[in-house]
RNA sequence: GUGGGUAUAGCGUAGUUGGUUAACGCGUCAGAUUGUGGUUCUGAAGACCGUCGGUUCGAGUCCGACUAUCCACCCCA
């Protein structure tokens, strides 16, 4: 045990895959069905692209970017968020000039150098979505509604909206300089991080954890009171829009967001069951972020879903993922020439589009139906010397028991209109289990 | 970066007030009369008890440091 993945990575190993195709499956396919197209950017890029971004004050540009330099000048950083390189991208590519509204989703690896701790990592996967060319509140809802389908896809029911909006840079310029004067009286009592947050940055007062800060914070100024008419509209009529689609939402002023590019709406997806780091997903508008990076003044708008943590509160929640994909058909040879002989056929089924395995191992029949009975194949054909003589062998049915003889040379159409039948067959009993079992359990014999 | 918890086979655990061959469950592998799985039974492999140092006649068991990991702060997905 020499070697070891780096902190606060992890190895998905394959028998959780099928929690993460799970989870990006339905991601994806309700992103598509918003009319989401994918994108797919490089890991790194250049470390101006973040500074420029996410913003040269915050946490994630100050202190915990992994930011290599080449041969050369150039400084590198792998990606802390997905927003900056898609959104460079869509510019680099001309993808804004093919007509508004450009909407792209991604699931990609993000890295972050914090401590990790229940739900933070420094490899992390996340499910983002932008939207580029609409200033309607409509599109906020929609981005919204995206990331409610999502987690609704997910069979999570207890992970809360949390909305608010700070603004444009006027009206929170306004709300920086009423924030400062109500604090200014308190200086002495603030927490010194607070003390340094009062010139920097006010706004991150206002969700402070010390006690002290928080009582003082309680009656301090609302954004929401300093939203400039037009923002206020727009928050209102999101609002409204979200009351009509009867999603659930507090108005939370305290949620500031870390991002530098947001204005107007942000907001987050909170689950109370994952330990601290709770936020599933977060988002919000960003009407300055193209502009400042090169592009015509363009509003626009996402968010970023944490994987990991969404599949965190599906497994606190108990929900069900998708099972992982079985063999279709386990070959199980015996001897040399049965083995020769089950590779071909093998090959053969699976030309025919099924997924079969045969015996790697040469072991005996017996630990062969144990090995296909554990990767649950839904059909095992036993090749032997009387087999390869009469040239007829049987397809047993793994789950009923039930033996089918099938000659060799018409295996492929026998073997398919019997997995047909399994198949269909199995979702037809599904339906009916319930009442099946009920009646054949209650009147089992009494023990002894 | 700041705190606190934990460190025993692949995984999950037990190891009595420090005493000789470190135990159990799951998993893995192999058998239970001749070519058939899921249950059961039997057996086997697999751990220098995180690392280094200290206390002691003797440490998995006590002390210290280091490392890893977990949780919380911070921040965020």
């Amino acid at each position: 045990m020499t070697l070891k993945r780096p902190k606060g990575t992890q190895d998905i190993v394959p028998g959780i895959i099928n929690k993460w195709k799970t989870v990006e499956g339905i991601a994806s396919s309700a992103a598509e069905q918003f009319g989401f197209r994918e994108i797919r950017t490089p890991v790194f890029e250049e470390t101006s692209l973040y500074v420029r971004s996410v913003g040269d004050t915050s946490d994630v540009v100050t202190k915990e970017m992994y930011t290599v330099s080449s041969k050369g000048s150039d400084t590198f950083t792998l990606r802390p968020e997905g927003t900056a390189g898609v959104i460079r991208a869509m510019l680099e590519n001309g993808i804004m000039n093919e007509g508004f509204p450009q909407k792209v989703y991604y699931i990609i690896p993000c890295y972050r150098h914090e401590k990790p701790q229940a739900g933070r990592y420094r490899e992390f996967r996340q499910f983002g979505v932008e939207m580029a060319g609409s200033a309607s509140p409509y599109a906020d809802a929609e981005i919204i509604l995206l990331a409610a389908s999502v987690l609704d896809g997910c069979g999570l029911e207890n992970v809360s909206l949390h909305l608010n909006s700070i603004g444009c840079p006027d009206c929170r310029a306004k709300y920086r300089e009423a924030l400062r004067e109500y604090f200014e009286p308190h200086r002495s009592e603030l927490c010194p991080t607070c003390n340094e947050r009062l010139e920097k940055n006010p706004m991150r007062l206002l969700d402070c954890k010390s006690p002290i800060c928080k009582e003082i914070a309680k009656d301090a100024p609302v954004i929401t009171d300093y939203l400039c008419d037009d923002c206020r509209a727009h928050f209102e009529k999101l609002k409204s829009i979200l009351d009509g689609y009867e999603i659930k939402y507090t108005v939370d002023p305290k949620i500031v967001r870390g991002l530098d590019y947001y204005t107007r709406t942000v907001f987050e997806f909170i689950s109370e069951d994952i330990g601290a780091q709770g936020t599933v997903c977060g988002g919000g508008r960003y009407d300055g972020l193209i502009s400042e990076l090169g592009g015509q003044p363009t509003p626009a708008l996402g968010f970023g879903m944490g994987l990991e943590r969404l599949i965190m509160t599906m497994e606190a929640a108990g929900c069900e993922f998708e099972p992982a994909k079985t063999p279709d058909l386990y070959i199980a040879p015996m001897g040399e020439k049965a083995q020769e002989k089950a590779a071909l056929l093998c090959d053969a089924v699976r030309r025919a589009g099924y997924a079969a395995e045969f015996d790697l191992i040469g072991r005996g029949l017996k630990p062969q139906m144990r090995y296909a009975d554990k990767v649950k194949a839904k059909f095992v054909c036993v090749l032997g010397d009387n087999e390869l003589e009469s040239g007829q062998a049987k397809l047993k049915n793994m789950r009923t028991g039930e033996e089918t003889p099938v000659e060799l040379t018409d295996f492929i159409s026998v073997f398919n209109s019997l997995l047909i039948n399994e198949v269909f067959g199995n979702g037809f009993e599904d339906e009916f289990s319930d009442i099946l079992s009920g009646m054949q359990s209650a009147p089992e014999e009494p023990k002894e």
